[in-house]
Order: structure tokens, then sequence, then C-alpha cells
DNA sequence: AGCACGCCGACT
DNA sequence: GTCGGCGTGCTC
């Protein structure tokens, strides 16, 4: 079927992006008659198999002759994707140095998702009269009857059930027509939220900041609004606003969280608001979902979607808001293949679109201040929580001063905190930003760390799972009886806490204490998270012993104190990031505490009580903490006030990631205003057994660092085993 | 990303 | 002598 039209005859020559790590596009010829355009969803030949692309365009005349052309199979039956979209992917490729069929990828990445929705078969029962000489009423086709009479039409596999019969027994009654099968269409799984109910009263700075989004998305024309509200000063409920005004205009709204597994909250107010729960799209998506929920926001049946980073790439096609909350959350900086920052290609994205779009955070990113004091960027700021809740005080306990017991790591004034809270029948939270037992285990004996094989990193004991992790790859082993280098039986010693640890000295400590250990070892799916949050609301719980899973806005009326039992770890680490992270995390943990009508209380256990970000967050000072940090970055050259870009090479042995990072440096222009340092060992030297060099590449913000990579990378043939990824802008810096 | 092609060890 | 290991390279 592939060579239909004669060679001789005129056909159509259309370029098609394929989801391959390929910048290339690649020539196909169409049947004219198929009228492809832009945006157009084909399925193509390539090598032996079939594959799913998008088209450009029409081809190139001179790439490849004409006889080595393929057919394109067909044109699949979904809605072109918008315009806006393919610029969005050439923009994202061209923005990260990735081949933009890897970003492609991320716009069609619905397996499957292009055939169209399958029709649902129900059963009714069947008219006496159709019933053939076969239609025996034995006593399970009665319940069959029965079940029929007294409800709704079923799918096959559903009346079984509920009849409580073998698949076989439908079967037999469809044969003799007691039950007759319809085909119908699948009923529509995305209501639309009715913007018309009456959301919350609003305070007098709510209505305002309100009304000033509202006249954005009315203006349907290209804006960035950051929302600065401190935590509980009603920023969700406020952005709400704003997409109701989208809906009322007649479009579509893209709401982006950071951790959408643990949101069932964020749904429920969002229900209460609206009706509806909206779409939903992240990762763990089962595939019909998937596919249901692409079609229908490229259909437009769905109206308002909230998502993880992906859903950025969705094929809306009258987008009239988006929102990005939690702006500030390093989360919407994917790090591996397309290494692109989710906030930062929303804003293109909207452009693209000509709406508005709202950046929301407590926190706002140390880049997003700078746009607004710069101007590129409106504000509006909330500051006052509503009610009397108050924002809780916070004090710093200095470990040099009050060092905790040997072995232990809750300091005398951490532990008569917690000891005052439960006697007064108060919830207490201890923070611990580190899973497991111990982040390191030893040998006691001759000093030998376990280590991970495959990457530069601690093996961390889970003793709830009686193993040892890599954080990094994943491996997961049994701790050994002997030590691996002097083979001492029984030798090993943990060092350092992590939450089990931490549960250990609770259990001693406060004995009598109910406690719940929640970390995302144990809080595995939105199930268990929303049964946490449950439970503590319920008061079954008094002392939360969490990881940063517990940072996110729940809401715990009765937890009046958070003890946070290493404010210094995040602070290590030499990242540009480092300090506002801390803050922004310390912050976040610090709005946990007393949101109702009591008052709550944070403790900080540090060693360094004298730096800037603990000062900052002692005082309530976040202003002097930000000049400090912008202070610190103006003089360093770094983001936002220059720009920066790594480059790891990997290598499965430290020979060949050493000579392909050298040989990547001695091709490194010399330019004015662009230094590039390197090669060094990447921050974690061996990442799933590949060796890792880095080359940082550092430039004033007036320099076009994609182009001078481009430049540079482009003439670069390198063996097959090393791969070079680039990174515009990093975070981690891994 | 697949899948084929290609060049070196244990089997009918 | 072949089956098959996965290292390298192409796919319009």
């Amino acid at each position: 079927m592939t060579d239909l039209l004669p060679l001789d005859e005129p056909f159509d020559r259309v370029s098609v992006l394929l989801p391959l790590p390929l910048d290339v596009a690649y020539d196909y010829k169409a049947d004219p008659a198929l009228e492809l355009a832009r945006g157009d969803v084909v399925e193509v030949p390539l090598g032996q198999r079939r594959m799913v692309g998008v088209v450009l365009g029409p081809g190139g005349d001179d790439a490849v002759a004409p006889e080595r052309l393929r057919a394109v199979f067909r044109r699949l039956d979904v809605p072109r994707l918008p315009r806006t979209v393919i610029d969005l992917v050439e923009w994202t490729a061209a923005w990260t140095l990735a081949p933009r069929g890897n970003v492609v990828r991320m716009a069609i990445s619905t397996p499957s998702a292009f055939e169209p929705p399958a029709p649902v078969v129900v059963h009714t029962a069947g008219p006496q009269e159709d019933w053939t000489g076969q239609a025996r009423l034995t006593p399970a086709r009665r319940r069959v009857l029965s079940v029929l009479s007294d409800g709704p039409a079923l799918e096959q596999k559903d009346l079984a059930r509920e009849a409580g019969v073998g698949p076989s027994v439908i079967k037999g009654m469809i044969d003799c027509g007691m039950v007759a099968p319809h085909t119908v269409a699948q009923p529509a799984p995305f209501e639309t939220p009715d913007a018309t109910r009456d959301g919350p009263t609003l305070s007098g700075e709510q209505q305002a900041a309100a009304e000033t989004l509202r006249a954005k998305v009315d203006a349907h024309a290209f804006s960035v609004t950051a929302v600065d509200g401190i935590t509980g000063s009603g920023k969700t409920e406020v952005y709400f606003e704003a997409i109701a005004a989208a809906l009322t205009a007649g479009r579509q709204a893209l709401v982006l969280l950071p951790e959408i597994a643990l949101s069932a909250e964020w749904l429920e107010r969002f229900a209460d608001r609206f009706g509806v729960e909206p779409a939903v799209w992240h990762s763990d998506l089962k595939p019909k979902v998937r596919r249901e929920t692409w079609r229908a926001v490229a259909e437009g049946s769905v109206r308002v979607l909230v998502g993880a980073r992906s859903a950025l790439f969705l094929p809306f096609a009258e987008l009239g808001l988006i929102v990005i909350d939690e702006e500030h959350e390093s989360a919407y900086k994917q790090e591996d293949g397309v290494a692109y920052h989710a906030r930062d290609m929303a804003v293109v994205r909207a452009r693209l679109e000509g709406i508005p779009i709202a950046l929301v955070s407590a926190t706002l990113s140390l880049e997003t201040v700078e746009n607004v004091r710069q101007g590129r960027y409106g504000a509006v700021h909330l500051t006052a929580r509503p009610g009397s809740a108050t924002l809780p005080e916070v004090a710093l306990i200095d470990l040099r001063k009050h060092a905790p017991e040997r072995g232990t790591f809750l300091s005398p004034p951490l532990v008569e905190a917690v000891q005052r809270t439960l006697d007064e029948g108060e919830q207490a939270m201890l923070f611990l930003n580190r899973r497991g037992y111990a982040p390191l285990t030893l040998c006691r004996t001759c000093g030998h760390r376990l280590e991970c094989p495959n990457c530069t990193a601690w093996l961390v004991e889970h003793r709830l799972l009686g193993r040892l992790v890599c954080h990094h790859c994943g491996l997961s082993a049994r701790l050994p009886k002997q030590c691996p280098s002097c083979e001492a039986e029984d030798s090993f010693v943990a060092s350092g806490p992590g939450v089990e640890r931490l549960a250990e000295e609770v259990l001693v400590r406060f004995p009598d204490a109910r406690f719940q250990l929640a970390s995302s070892d144990t809080l595995t799916g939105p199930d268990k998270a929303a049964d946490f949050v449950r439970s503590v609301r319920a008061r079954e719980v008094d002392i939360i012993i969490g990881t940063q899973v517990v940072a996110k806005g729940h809401n715990f009326p009765w937890l009046t104190l958070v003890g946070v039992v290493d404010a210094d770890l995040g602070l290590a680490g030499g990242d540009l990031r480092a300090s506002e992270r801390t803050y922004q995390l310390l912050h976040q943990v610090s709005g946990r505490a007393g949101r109702a009508e009591r008052p709550g209380r944070v403790l900080l256990q540090t060693h360094a009580p004298e730096t800037p970000v603990m000062q900052a967050l002692a005082a309530g000072d976040r202003e002097s903490f930000l000049q400090s940090e912008i202070d610190q970055r103006k003089a360093a050259g770094m983001p936002p006030y220059g720009r920066l870009a790594g480059i790891v090479i990997s290598a499965p042995d430290a020979d060949r990631a050493d000579a392909a990072a050298r040989m990547v440096a001695r091709a490194a222009p010399r330019l004015n205003g662009v230094t590039i340092l390197g090669p060094a060992p990447a921050p974690i030297t061996m990442l799933r057994g590949r060796h890792r060099r880095r080359l940082l590449v550092k430039a004033g913000r007036q320099v076009n660092v994609q182009q001078v990579l481009r430049d540079w990378l482009a003439p670069i043939k390198l063996e097959t085993s090393v791969r070079l990824q680039v990174d515009v802008d990093p975070y981690s810096f891994m």
C-alpha cells in the first residue's frame, strides 16, 4: 500500500518531525488529497516500523532524492496540533539545545492516544418476541434479567459481575435474544466547571488582587503577573477568580502544580469552588485516562486542567490563562532528557498564545522577583492571613550551645518544647529532609563506608525495608553481614540522622505519644497521602516525623509546633540556589504551624545561626534576605544577572570520559564575556554506572549562550559510548 | 528509540 | 561449520 502513487504523478512532499532523538525532520510524500498541514498528526513508515509524527510543513526540495521518499500512511483522526504547540516545541528545542524530536515527544507522549475512543457496548433485556428457541430461563439467566430490570444498561463484564454469572452466560443470552447489546458513544468523562457558582467571600486585599488578574484575562493579551502571597493568604482563591473569568470568556485554563500526587486537597478546593473536579495530567495517569484527556483537551471539552510540568505541552485549542502555582519550586526544572524549566517555557507559551500567565508563590523565586523589579512582570501582593491566624514565631536553636546527647538529634530545648506541646494536647512536627535510617553507614573496625557501586553516593540504610538503598539510581541491596573491606562481622554503625532513626528517638523520649512517619517511602500514593492527612486532622497522631513531603500546603489546625532537626541541610553543596532553596523550604515548613486560631511556633536547629538565611527566617525579614542573595549573585555574575550552562560528558569508563571532556574543552571558543570552567568531575562523579565530567559556561546577560554552544558543539564528533548533555540554566548541578 | 547489520564464542 | 552475543549506525 506504500507505493500506490506512480512516481511521475505529482505528490505533496511534507516534512515530518518524529519523536526520536533527532533534530532534523524527515521528508515523506503524501497524497495531496490528504491536505496535510503544519500540526497534523500522521503515521509514517520508518525502517521496519510505523511511527507517529507531526507535520511541520512542506518538505525541502533538495534534501532527499524523490525516489528515496516513502509515503505517509495516514492522517490520524485527532485535531491538528495548534500552531502555538509546534512553535513551543521549536522554541523549547532552540532554548535547551535538545533535538526537536525529543521535545515533540512531550507533545505527543500519548502512545495510541490517537485512535478514536473505543465505543462502549451496553446491554438491556431483549424483548420477549425476539427470543429464540434456546431462550430457556435458567436460574443464572433469571439473575441477569433481574439485574437488568432493576438497573441501568451495563457493559458485559459489569453485568456478569453484578448477576454473579460467568461471561459465557451473557454470551449465550445474547445469542438467543434474551439480552440485547447496544453500541453507544463514550460518555463524556469531563464535566464543565461552573464559573457562576458563588466563590468564598474575599477580603478587600484578595478582591483587589482577583480583580487585577480578571482584568488581565479579559484583556486576552500576553502578560505575566507575579502573585506574591504569604502562606494562608488565600492565593488559590484569588487565582480561582481568574480561572472563573477565563471560563466565562469561553476559554480554557491550565494550572501547573509541582506535585500533583499530593494535592487531593487542591482538587477538593477546586470542586468546592466550581462544582466538579478538573481534568488532571501527571506521569502515572492510566493510559486510557491519558488518552481521553489528551483528546478532550484538544477538542475543547476539558475546560480546566491541572497538571505537572508535562501538561504544558498539551494541545489546548483555546487557552485563555496559565497559572503556575508554587512557581519557585525546583521540581519545575526537568534535569534529564530535555532539560527545560516548565515555568519559563510556560511564560513562552503564554507569549505565543497571547494570553496572561500568573506566577504564584509565598516565596517567589529570585528570578521572578528580579523580573518584577525590572518592570517586565506585574505583581499583586497578599499580605494578610484571614481570620485571627497569625504567622508562627520562628526561633533558632544554636546547636553549638545546645548540643543533643551523643547519638541523638533533638536538642534539650526542642525536646522540652515538644513535651509542652503534647501536654497541651496539641500536635508537633519534626522535619528532617532525609529518608531512611541514616545517611551513612560505616564499619567501626576499619572505617569503610558503604557506597553505591554505580554512583558517587552513600548507600542509605532503610530499616523499615531492611535494605540499603541508593537514592540516585535506586539500587537496593541487603545489609551485608561482613564489612566488604576488612571482613569484620556485625561491625556497621549508622552515622547521622534519617527520619527512621529520629522515630526511634521519639519512641524513647515520648513513649506515650502516637507518631507517624511521613516520607515518600511511607506515603507511596495519593490514597496513603490522603489517609495521612485525614488521621492528622482527626488528631489520631501526636507527632509527625516527616521529610519534604509534609512541607506542602496541608492545613492541620492542631499542629502548633514545628521542629526543624537540621536546618543547615541543603546549605552545603555550594550550589548557587542552596540558600534560596533552604529559605523557601524552611519558610514553607514554618507555614504548617498554627494555621487556625492557635498560634504556632517554629524551632530551627542550626550550627550557623549567624548566616543571612537563618537570620532572615528568625526575623521574618524576607526583604533583607533577598537583598543579600541579590548582592551575592550580582557580584558573582550568576543568574539572573549572568547566564550559566552546564555541559555534562559521560562515558562507561573514566578514561574515555576524561578524554572526551578534554577534547570538548580544547574546542571551546574564546569570546569576550564568556568564561569556560572545567572540565571537572561532575558533582555526582559517577551516576548509574557512568563516569561524568562537567564543563560550566558562564556568560554575561547579553550573551546568546545557545548560539555560542551550538557553534562550539556542532562540529564535535564523539564516540557512540560517550554522551554529551547540555543544561542551560542548570538547577541541581547534578 | 528500535531495529538491522556485523564481527567473535559455544553448540547441533 | 552455524546460532547468537550486543557494539555501532541509520531511519526520509
